[in-house]
DNA sequence: GTCTATAATTCGATAGAC
DNA sequence: GTCTATCGAATTATAGAC
């Protein structure tokens, strides 16, 4: 397993636990769930392994906290609404390279019901709702999330993760207009055009 | 007397190694690298677990033959121009659903790194050549690949993998109607448009 | 070819001294 | 709170009898 830049040890137990939760969220988000092991997470946060069983008694509560967070959507109403599919794909763009609490659930969920269930929550208590409240009509609500999260989600999958060389290179105003366009149509195309 | 080259005599060893490897593709498709263990797979293939190990010598040369297998790609010079996105949709849609090797490299890339590799592979030795064949510049070709594998391989993962409702309860048709024209744009686009 | 027994690791989790 | 020692279970892999 490679090593890593340890943290900084802490002195209180509250920032004890702090540090181990977020060895643990790096841990998670690059080795998944199965190979992210306690002793890994300790050694990150520069402690004992049984603080570590200590503080959260076993690996699957550490882990549930770890993926226990708030999506910080954006207001869609506060962008005009022609500009909304560019205005998302950025948002999301700066939330995947900020921290890597979404490489978690997209790391973890797919081997682990835990995460795929946090990951279906996400999105019917959260991306859906935000959807609703921009667009007016409940009905189509889900399926435009979907549609935005599967592409969004798509998107990080072969950037962050597979690491495709071509979406490594891609910059984030190839991205935005490509994708922009994709999302702007999910989130406001009226149904289906026939073909 | 001449001598002439045998014909590889069918074994009675060839249709237990298949046996092994379809259980072996099953598991890891289904429970990822770290999880499907050879005496699961043996028990799937009802064999013994140490015959696997005499077939395939280690887990890890057993999972590097699961995960080799040609993609068939579809001819995109067989359909009409303006229907490309759509049936290339179809097409994706059908190989998902037709066995579980597309889900190998999906639910073990996210954590495996020889699986990721081969999706890179994937991507620059298949998809990307035939989308230069198709538009005749290899230029995008690269960028091209990826958009549409992002959109493809997101939606596999929404409906497939984390089986979020409502990519679950979606048509065929619903998911040709939206993802259609998505593909189309990637895939014909000049470039950029401004915005 | 087949299977039993087991070696060698590694992991999560526990007990208990200090 | 902290750490040492270790348990019990599960895993890959090997050795060898039949």
């Amino acid at each position: 397993m490679d090593q890593r830049t340890p943290l900084p040890k802490p002195r209180r137990s509250d920032a004890t636990r702090a540090t181990i939760l977020q060895a643990a969220r790096q841990r998670f988000a690059m080795d998944g769930y199965e190979r992210a092991t306690i002793r890994a997470i300790a050694a990150d946060a520069r402690i004992d392994p049984a603080m570590v069983m200590r503080y959260f008694e076993s690996k699957e509560k550490l882990f549930s906290l770890a993926v226990e967070f708030d999506l910080r959507l954006p207001d869609l109403t506060a962008v005009p609404r022609d500009q909304v599919g560019a205005a998302m794909v950025g948002h999301f763009l700066d939330m995947w390279e900020a921290d890597d609490t979404l490489q978690v659930l997209l790391r973890t969920g797919v081997t682990n019901d835990a995460a795929a269930e946090r990951m279906r929550s996400i999105f019917a208590a959260q991306l859906a709702p935000m959807i609703v409240e921009f667009t007016g009509e409940p009905a189509l609500a889900p399926n435009r999330a979907v549609l935005v999260g599967s592409q969004v989600l798509g998107m990080a999958l072969c950037r962050y993760i597979l690491k495709l060389p071509p979406a490594v290179a891609m910059s984030r105003e190839e991205i935005v207009g490509w994708l922009g366009p994709t999302l702007q149509r999910y989130l406001t195309e009226k149904a289906l055009s026939s073909r």
